[in-house]
DNA sequence: TGTCTGTTTCGACGGACGTCGAGTCAGGCG
DNA sequence: CGCCTGACTCGACGTCCGTCGAAACAGACA
């Protein structure tokens, strides 16, 4: 289960948006995670799992605070999962999601522009 | 030609991820933008709009930069227009696009997180 | 007024996406 | 081993999305 399609994001690109135009090849990858944040499902089970006292949320904690089954949360679980966003690991019954601040880095940074002058 | 669906975005909330779960009033305007994102070509053209010299770039130079017909570019404009994620101005025949500085800052604030202790 | 250029809207097509129910796999326990 | 529970996979359904060509709209200019 470990999380085998991490896209490689390079992080020596792209610092800012309101720098220099995003190249091709990066926006691929960057706006593949933006797309998995651009669900509101997604968003909330990110934030979940990002704010998670230890680090770390099972999935049996996330199922039930939607009304959606239990098939759809973890389709969405993936799809995070493939974005690089978040990394799974089965510990006996459960499955733990944490998140990959890295990546979350870099967003935030591509979306930083300098304060109001 | 003013924006005039530019979702209202409550700056109070959510000043980042992993802080405390996003709400789901909050997580459905805050998905429209990411989502809007989420496409490789409108996060070129949000690069590129973001990072004009001038601050703003007119329809006429966004166009031929992508091997895509006029109609669609339009469209992907127009979807970041109503995600509130650029302004568009017409002036005499040609139109300008800039970037809303405030909802990309509230984006990223949404995604920093602390730095590795 | 007529025409030309730049931009947007409209309608359509194909593919991707969100959701579900049914079935499957993994691990714990009697 | 057999059964139960938690999580995932599979296949299907309806909807949304990206793209295009054709048409409409907005200004500039002669």
């Amino acid at each position: 289960m470990s999380n085998q399609a991490a896209p490689a994001v390079d992080a020596s690109c792209c610092p800012s948006l309101t720098e220099r135009r995003v190249p091709a090849e990066a926006a691929a990858v960057l706006a593949s995670a933006f797309k998995a944040l651009g669900d509101p499902v997604r968003l909330q089970l990110m934030s979940m799992i990002a704010s998670a006292e230890s680090g770390e949320i099972c999935v049996c904690d996330l199922t039930p605070a939607f009304d959606l089954t239990g098939p759809t949360i973890s389709h969405h679980l993936r799809t995070l999962r493939e974005a690089g966003l978040v990394d799974a690991e089965r510990r006996g019954t459960w499955v733990y999601y944490r998140a990959r601040p890295a990546i979350l880095r870099q967003l935030a940074a591509l979306l930083t522009v300098a304060p109001a002058a």
